[in-house]
DNA sequence: CCATTTGTTCTAATGTCATGAAACAAATGT
DNA sequence: ACATTTGTTTCATGACATTAGAACAAATGG
């Protein structure tokens, strides 16, 4: 992998890191310290739905989340991984 | 400070290091270990040096870089404090 | 079978960002 | 004085991001 190719893979994560709401999101699913569904991560933000849902889509796109189904109900977490790898430090800042 | 103005100043930083031109320019100040001056980190990248200059008034205005000014050049360094304080171990990543 | 719950996708409107050319400003050197 | 160097600001433009409402899909419960 290319610097420039690091410095893109970097530039995606902190892009989605970049908006208010989302890092909300982050901050929220992070001090629970457990999974949650859309719906309550949603009910704590001002927002609808479907943006609620537009933003964990990205979150999910670059590995920062992770999503377990369970019949109709979405479960979603935190990736550790992901920060750890990208962020060390960060989590244990919010 | 509330938890959302937190939340709104650390969407800040990442957005300022959402852009890769902007993220490129930090590793190459930061692997340096020197001052640097705009043309000089301009001339690694292929962006024009009005580019140049927005995206340092961006990284400047979020407190990421650092400016000294002597006679008319203008010599650039990284903040350490500011990464230390909301990407404790990102530096070293890059 | 039908209403409800939970979340996604589509669409349209609005807003924000990145870019380079041109003009500008400030300091320097000849 | 005048050209050169170094960087900023202004401007126009095209691209991309965010938002909510509506329609949709899948599972559940009565």
């Amino acid at each position: 992998m290319t610097l420039e190719q690091m410095d893109k893979k970097r530039a995606d994560i902190f892009k989605a890191l970049s908006d208010v709401n989302r890092l909300s999101m982050i901050r929220i699913l992070y001090r629970h310290h457990r999974e949650m569904t859309c719906g309550e991560v949603g009910g704590e933000l001002n927002i609808s739905k479907s943006t609620v849902s537009y933003h964990f889509k990205i979150l999910r796109s670059v590995g920062l989340t992770h999503t377990r189904k369970d019949a109709q109900i979405k479960y979603l977490s935190i990736n550790k991984d992901t920060f750890h790898k990208y962020l060390p430090g960060f989590l244990d800042s919010l």
